[in-house]
DNA sequence: AATATTGTTCGTAATTTTACGAACAACAAA
DNA sequence: TTTGTTGTTCGTAAAATTACGAACAATATT
């Protein structure tokens, strides 16, 4: 018993619109793909890609890596940055779910 | 020729990102699952549900409409809404194919 | 005409987001 | 030790988001 206890997946509100809101701005919709075409690259892989500034790119990585839809990992003097392939999953399960929510309808008007 | 004009389906950053930022919510995420476990309700029922003002609620519904998610259709003196079929379908495609997109990988770091 | 019901819009305040250049940190190379 | 490379963090400014009460609009009802 209990075995499952790790398994286990709420499919609350707030963690979807936490993956949405990462999901919320065109540049991050690019890194995202971009990363989700590669098995992993570096920060100026991803800089290279965008015609925005260092800083903001690093900006819209942290809200990613906050989402926790994509991770960082050191490889001085660079930063390797890769897709979280466990909370992807999740957020593509979430996305699902809610989406497949609306087979089931009733009336709510009298 | 042309005959698929109307078909064509351009799966642009923008677009997702409008879906998404829509969804970035909890309320408003709140708000869809509502609408699309149900046919249709007025605005009063959708307020009873969530603990927030009205003002508050008008301003969400509002978000989701511009986004394309929800259609309100005024039965004096109240307003139906209900999910936007067509466009909740696109936004389902785009996510699915957005998660479904790092199927071919490459390495890009040397 | 006065009153009640249903939602939207207005005005406002607090917070968050977005973007940038400059400064910085960590390390390697000259 | 100085210089160069790679990214993050800081400080800041402009814009957008979020939330609310109050006022309003549109239509029924009394």
């Amino acid at each position: 018993m209990d075995s499952c206890k790790n398994k286990e997946i709420t499919f609350d509100n707030e963690t979807l619109a936490r993956f949405a809101k990462a999901m919320g701005h065109p540049t991050r919709i690019e890194i995202l793909r971009f990363l989700a075409s590669l098995d992993s690259c570096y920060f100026g892989d991803i800089h290279n890609e965008l015609p925005i500034s260092k800083a903001t790119v690093s900006q819209h990585l942290k809200e990613l890596k906050d989402a926790g839809l994509i991770q960082g990992e050191i490889e001085t003097p660079k930063v390797k940055y890769c897709i979280n392939q466990e909370n992807w999953e999740k957020a593509q399960l979430y996305f699902e779910q809610f989406f497949h929510s609306q087979q089931v309808k009733a009336f709510c008007c009298k």
